[in-house]
This record gives structure tokens, sequence and C-alpha cells, in this order.
RNA sequence: GCUCCCGUCGUCUAGGGGUUAGGACACGAGCUUUUCAAGCUUGCGACACGGGUUCGAUUCCCGUCGGGAGUACCA
């Protein structure tokens, strides 16, 4: 039988890091195994619905490369796979439960589940199990609003093999008579699951571990339908610093929201699936190819991990260190326009780009720290002029500008050479000519190598700048 | 409260009955460099605790403690 696997997200309006975590997992141990990965949207709680949600999910998951084969949008031989959609299915398989009598009708009323558990009751006491099918049936058709409820066994225990966490044992005692479908006529989310799991040949339930203690449940649902039951990965929680489930109000949680910031998708996906794996070896920078090759989830560890952004930064260092200039250009270029740069080759972007690489953390920094490359500096750094510009360094600076002047190839050796040449010239070290040049040219401190910085910007803009300080300084 | 899960440096983790407990991020120092980064070298830093089992436990078992999740007509 071939291995599928699901993303199963019920739509809140963007995609949480968590999420793609557990899509990335899924997605990855459908593709070692030649399977088949689904998505499925999971909007039973009708109050909860947000408008684009799907779309919004969608997108970021193709952004980050998970891409599904069976889902909205793609139908596979199992669909529909948004489960508003799949209503008829779910009153089907409540109709053989109750018919059964592996579930019951229930009319209790919200306020008396309230006073219940007022009362201290951790379960619910089972009321409406006494019910003759008959007189509910007559309440039923009279317009009695009510739920389906499971009927637990009282005794016994409930025993499965997780593949991450080994064996789990639940005694039934511990079980409440779940809702299975709700007065309005929606599946709860564990009708769902186990229906749609089924009915779409998931072989392999991977999930986050807030669904580990209700899992006794669906296995024994499988067992009332008769079913295979699949096997299942419970996967460890993504953490906030403070250890509890990582959830917004603590940071970003939404994949969107590290896109926006400039963190690379590979970097991102290279991040989230070393929280909770690792290949064994020390290597770290995975891309999703060798991912999908290395990946196991026998490998997936079992405790918590806290998601911690230092970690990711350096990662997207790396990650935007190894991508070719090309490949960054188009990320970059859309902030340019933001910033009403819009008029800059690509070939020079590229040079930029190159020269940059190196010192930048999020695609944003291109543009951020190194202004200078798009427009002539507005201010200069007064720390650098107060170390660096003396009473003497006009007159260097004039010399300077005279020889670069005369060069006709303004390339960094050539720029080198002349610098350092006017320095002896001078008798002064070439740091008393780099750096003030640095400040006139960028009106930053620091930055890329000044000879190369000096011949991307071209010769035309550094004499331009170097002439125009040489005034602003007097 | 109850149920379940988890517990190696601050963080992500490797390892596993006998190791100088390894790596990465972060942090400190040094080297390199025109600066800032990067890079290289290096330092700091952990087996939660208590009992067993054993010649020997960080590793296996039990307990405690700590953390987390679940306990909805939310997923």
């Amino acid at each position: 039988m071939s291995v599928r696997t699901r993303f199963a997200p019920s739509p809140t309006g963007y995609l949480h890091v968590g999420g793609l975590r557990t899509a990335l997992y899924a997605f990855l141990f459908a593709r070692q195994h030649q399977g088949t990965f689904i998505l499925r949207i999971e909007d039973t709680d009708q109050s909860r619905k947000v408008e684009g949600a799907t779309e919004k999910l969608i997108d970021a998951l193709q952004w980050a490369g998970v891409e599904f084969d069976e889902g909205p949008g793609k139908e596979g031989a199992y669909g529909p796979y948004i489960q508003s959609q799949r209503l008829q299915i779910y009153h089907d398989h409540i109709k053989q439960l109750l018919e059964q009598g592996k579930a019951y009708r229930c009319f209790c009323s919200a306020e008396r589940l309230e006073q219940l558990r007022a009362g201290g009751a951790a379960m619910y006491d089972r009321h409406c199990r006494s019910i003759r099918a008959e007189d509910a049936n007559a309440r039923v058709a009279a317009g009695e609003p009510h739920v389906v409820r499971m009927m637990i066994p009282d005794e016994g225990e409930v025993r499965f093999h997780d593949e991450v966490r080994g064996d789990v044992e639940i005694a039934c005692s511990t079980i409440d008579d779940q809702v299975l479908l709700k007065t309005d006529g929606f599946p709860t989310y564990h009708l769902a699951v186990v229906v749609d799991d089924h009915t779409m040949a998931v072989t392999h339930v991977i999930r986050g571990e807030e669904w580990l203690p209700s899992t006794p449940k669906h296995i024994l649902l499988y067992r009332y339908f008769g079913w295979e039951i699949p096997k299942f990965a419970h996967l460890p929680l993504l953490l906030n610093p403070d250890k509890s489930k990582l959830s917004k109000r603590q940071g970003d949680v939404a994949v969107e929201d590290y896109r926006a910031k400039g963190y690379l998708k590979a970097a991102l996906v290279n991040f989230v699936a070393f929280l909770g794996w690792n290949p064994g070896d020390e290597r770290e920078i995975f891309s999703m190819a060798e991912l999908t090759r290395d990946f196991s989830i026998e490998r997936v560890g079992k405790a918590g991990a806290v998601f911690n952004i230092d970690k990711l930064n350096w990662m997207n260092q790396q990650h935007i260190k190894a991508a070719p200039a090309s490949e960054l250009l188009p990320l970059i270029r859309p902030l340019l326009i933001e910033k009403q740069w819009d008029a800059l080759p690509d070939a020079y972007l590229l040079q930029v780009i190159e020269l940059m690489k190196e010192r930048v953390v999020v695609t944003g920094d291109f543009v951020t720290t190194c202004p200078y490359f798009y427009e002539d500096p507005a201010s200069y750094d007064e720390t650098s002029r107060a170390k660096n510009w003396k009473p003497e360094t006009p007159a260097q600076m004039r010399s300077l500008i005279a020889r670069l002047e005369t060069l006709s190839t303004f390339d960094a050796a050539s720029i080198e050479a002349s610098l350092r040449t006017t320095a002896e010239e001078q008798k002064v070290g070439a740091g008393k000519l780099i750096h003030p040049m640095r400040l006139s040219i960028s009106g930053a401190a620091n930055g890329p190598s000044l000879f190369h910085l000096a011949e991307v910007l071209g010769k035309e803009t550094v004499l331009r700048r170097m002439k125009r300080t040489l005034e602003v300084f007097t």
C-alpha cells in the first residue's frame, strides 16, 4: 500500500510556523516513500470562519516549497478536500454509529453542561445514554436540538504505538463521551479526522503533540467502524522562550511574517526542519532536496523545541551567502521600488548583492544597511568624521581625486593603487585616506571593501561624492 | 484537580553502561582585515534530584521535582 500523508490545518488566516514544520515532515515523509501528500482544510468550526484563509494557507505552503499532490484546487480521487463540503459523508457515518449503538444522541443544554462543570465534573455524566432509541428519534423528529456523542467503554484501556513516542496507554475510564456531531450539524474534529483520514486512505497521521491525548478516541472510532488503524506520529511542540506552546503575542508565528521580514524560504524550512529533527551527524545547512533525502521519522525527538530567532538569523545568513545573486535580485527589487529606488539596472544590483551578501542577515538589509548604493549620502557618520576627517584631510582628498580622475579603468585594483600611491606621496598611512574616502562616498563608517565599493559605485559617482564632501565639510 | 507526554550547555542538539560528554547558535578572547561583517583559532558552558540494578550509571528501572499539552457543541 502506498504511503499517503496529509496536513490538515484549520483555516485561521495564516500558516503557523509549527504548522509549516508539521506539513514539512509529512511532505518529506511522503516524498521519500514515493507517496502522496494531501492538504485538507478542517473548517468545521463555523464560528471561526476566516475569509480568504484557505488561499493564504496554500500560498504560504507553496512559497515554502511544500507542494501537495491532492487538495483544494488539486482534486484527486478522494475529494472534496474541504471538510465543510463533506457533511453528507459525516452524516452517513454518524448514522452507522447510531444504528450500531456506538454513539447516542444527547439533548443536554449548554446550561446543563455548564452546571455540571461548575459542580466539579471533569467529564460529561452520560445523562443521555439512558434515553431509549425510539424516544430519542421522536425528539429528533420533533425538532429538538441535540448533539451526537461517542459511546466510550466503561472499562479497559486503549493502547497504541506512536512512531515517535513509542507505546502509549490510556484507561477508557478517563475518556469523555466525546461529541462527534454538533447541534449545527457539523462534525467535531474527532469524527472528521477519522472519517477523512480513512476515506482518503491516509496511512500515516503526522500531527502535533497536542493531539496525543485524544488519539485513543480516534483509535476507538477506527475500531467502531472496523477500519484499519493508520500509523501515528505525534511531533513535539514548538515553544516560546518561556517554554509554553509557541504563540503570537510572544513573537511572530506566521510563515508570512518571516517571509515579509526577509527570511529566505530555504532558511525557514531548514531551520524549522531542525526543530525536533537532525541527521545524526554535524551537518546543519540543508536544502529541501537534501532534507527529502535524509529525513527520517525515527530521528524525530520527543522534547519540545524553543523557536530560537538567533539561530534562524544565522541560518538565513548562511543561505543568503550561498544563494546566487541572481536568485536574490527578485527578492530585493521590490524593496527598492518601495523606496523609490527603481531605475537601477540588473547588472548594477547584481554587483551590489555580491558585495553585500556576506554582511546581511535578512534581505531587507540589502536596502537598509547600504543606502549609499542607491543615492548620494544624505548625512555623514559623525563619529567617523570626528575621528578621521582631520584638518589635513581635504588636501589629501584633493590629490586623491586628481589621481582617480586620470584612471581609464575604474576597477578595485586601480583604485587601490591610486590610493596607496597618493598615501605614499603624502607620507601618510593608507588608512588616513581610506577612512575619509569611505566616509565621503558612503556617508558610513563601515561597509564592504572600500575599493570594491568604489568600483561598483563607478567613477562618476565616486568623484561627485568626494567633491561634494569637500564642500559640505568646509 | 485529573489524564497523557517530556527532561544533556542559556537555546537547538549528538551520544549512550566505562567518553577529556561532541557539534551548532548566542556570548567572551585572539588572528585576519582599510572599516563592519564573514572566515579561522580559542574560551565559557550541560547529563534536574533521590533511590535502586551493576564492578561501573548521564545512559536501564522506580520515585520525586520541574516543564508542557489535553481536559470545549475549537481545532
